[in-house]
DNA sequence: CTGAAAGCGCTTACAG
DNA sequence: CTGAAAGCGCTTACAG
């Protein structure tokens, strides 16, 4: 019978109540108990547990940034992203901050809405693993003071910390290797232009790999549709054998995709790699399993999600965050495996 | 020369005397420009354009639910929570929200420090991923208020709403089909026991199975270490060979794990299905694309993140959310494919 | 259509 | 060791 009555948040002031004390008093017990007298800290503690107290972190940070860590992402499809995402939040929460995860679904233009709307829960550090920023984009970042990392890539304007590697280097090395291995006629995967700048610098590294080789670099395959996907790699050879049918080498925009197009290989009996060889990208745990094994390039994504995690708390606790840029190039390897001869 | 003073942070006030209007007029053209002249409107829009103003959500929010939505999960290292996770992040931005993520690496123990803080923020709403809920944890959460929604379970106890399917009909009902198939020297693969309850309820619908069909089912194999990744499965075969070499089935606890266990056995030229059948969980895209491909259970992981999403929503704007329990069974499929006979 | 006052739940100086 | 006052950046009534 009793009207639907909101029930009424515990705040200090019911805490303080309950141990007869006064606001202050309490908090000063939560936040260091030691400048406190015995007596009082255990009055205010029974009253703490008895009411269930939690106190509120955005009213005491009202005006200072909240313990918060944005983390902006084109989606947690990715499972590289995935890893950078979930070593970060392990790493931070050691120090008491907590993600707040801001996907854009690899919309650009959804990107300025997605930082207002972060930006507004002040959180103390951002971390963007997404690539594209947009003009007005970065001025917003910069004139809100908030201390950035750039993760995943090794941009040219940096707006903060960095802790990425050259795409087009992976594209170049990747490209190099196998010409090297004796391959000739590649055909480079990869997927939408718009949504995928990384995989376009990946795939500039591998036409300077052509052209230094004075290859033919023409042959390259553009998934549009769920090319995050295993589909993507199916698809692919399925192009591959009606466009470029000589191809000797499959050059895969990651492990995933590389593998939709192994197991498509399987499937039509053409054996890898004497028929066709293929490569992936980031050196997911699969990539070693699988029969045969992928050759692919080693990224550490657990790695930039720690590093990101160490560079922003730095930056956090200095004086100055953004002012001195902090270039950190994680790198990358070259893992030759079965999928490959050579 | 500038002594490192910090950026005083734009506030409402900044964009009044800019605009020359009151604190109140900003207010109110943010939130309901209608209610305000057009010529005000312009100003102040003018002016916080000018100024790069973002509002502070928390200062609006003092006192109430901020726009935030924690999401408590063991650790986003199992794919199909992050499918979930992604799911629930898109569908809750259109409603302007944002996720708050608590990982607490399968660690009942730190699930009440987890808890208060993420409580601390005062979030609109909590999804929990994760299945242990100490009975502190419960009470605590059915103290804050809070809407709750659990997600991968069918808990006999509801704190709120839930999403998700029962993990022992799961369990029951790939054993039953196997057996079914002709099989009958089953082994079970399964996780750490405190890790992994949900694999615990799979193994007991498992066990039922065995039992109703008057089948020993003595074979039981525990991943301790790396249980989530390929290697559980590489070394479950190693296991099994040197255990139970009689098996002619194996049932892994997930489709990742599957596959590992398939790997191995085409290394040691083991033929899935003749030698050994093996069977996954998860229903992930993969499954299908292996060759041979997987015969497993398929959970759309996804549809629980849309379908939370959607219950959550409905519970925070009703009057009393956790009043009346909503159960939402998503169920499950057997999908048998090449890695069984039958 | 616009504004002054009070309050949200805390913390930061400042007194005692 | 403890407390009253002012303030953080907003919004919610209440006036006009």
């Amino acid at each position: 019978m009793n009207p639907p009555k909101k029930a009424k948040n515990i705040t200090i002031k019911d805490v303080a109540d309950l141990a007869g004390v006064s606001l202050m008093t309490v908090s000063r017990t939560i936040r260091k108990p030691d400048s406190v007298s015995k007596k009082t800290r255990e009055l205010v503690d029974k009253a703490i547990t008895k009411l269930n107290y939690i106190p509120d972190l955005g009213a005491g940070s009202l005006g200072r940034r909240s313990n918060t860590i944005a983390v902006i992402l084109p989606s947690l499809s990715f499972e590289g992203h995935v890893r950078t995402v979930n070593a970060l939040s392990a790493e931070l929460r050691g120090e008491g901050l907590h993600l707040l995860v801001g996907d854009n679904f690899y919309s650009p233009a959804e990107e300025m809405e997605l930082l207002r709307m972060l930006l507004g829960h002040r959180p103390a550090g951002i971390v963007m693993v997404n690539s594209t920023h947009s003009d007005s984009g970065r001025e917003l970042l910069l004139r809100s003071g908030v201390p950035v990392i750039e993760a995943w890539d090794l941009p040219s304007r940096p707006l903060g910390g960095v802790v990425g590697f050259s795409h087009n280097n992976v594209g170049f090395a990747m490209t190099e290797h196998i010409i090297n291995c004796g391959y000739k006629k590649i055909t480079f995967v990869r997927g939408p232009e718009d949504s995928d700048p990384r995989g376009k610098e990946r795939y500039r590294g591998h036409l300077r790999a052509m052209t230094a080789n004075n290859l033919d670099s023409s042959r390259l395959i553009t998934i549009d549709k769920d090319w995050l996907g295993l589909t993507a790699g199916k698809q692919a050879v399925e192009t591959l054998l009606k466009d470029h049918p000589d191809t000797d080498a499959l050059v895969c925009l990651t492990d995933r995709v590389a593998m939709g197009a192994m197991m498509e290989c399987k499937r039509r009996d053409l054996n890898v790699p004497s028929d066709l060889a293929i490569t992936g990208h980031g050196g997911f745990d699969f990539a070693e399993h699988l029969v045969p094994a992928l050759t692919t390039t080693r990224i550490d994504a657990a790695n930039i999600g720690v590093q990101s995690a160490r560079l922003l708390i730095e930056k956090i606790n200095s004086q100055q965050p953004n002012a001195a840029e902090q270039y950190l190039d994680v790198g990358f390897e070259i893992v030759p495996r079965e999928s490959t001869v050579g």
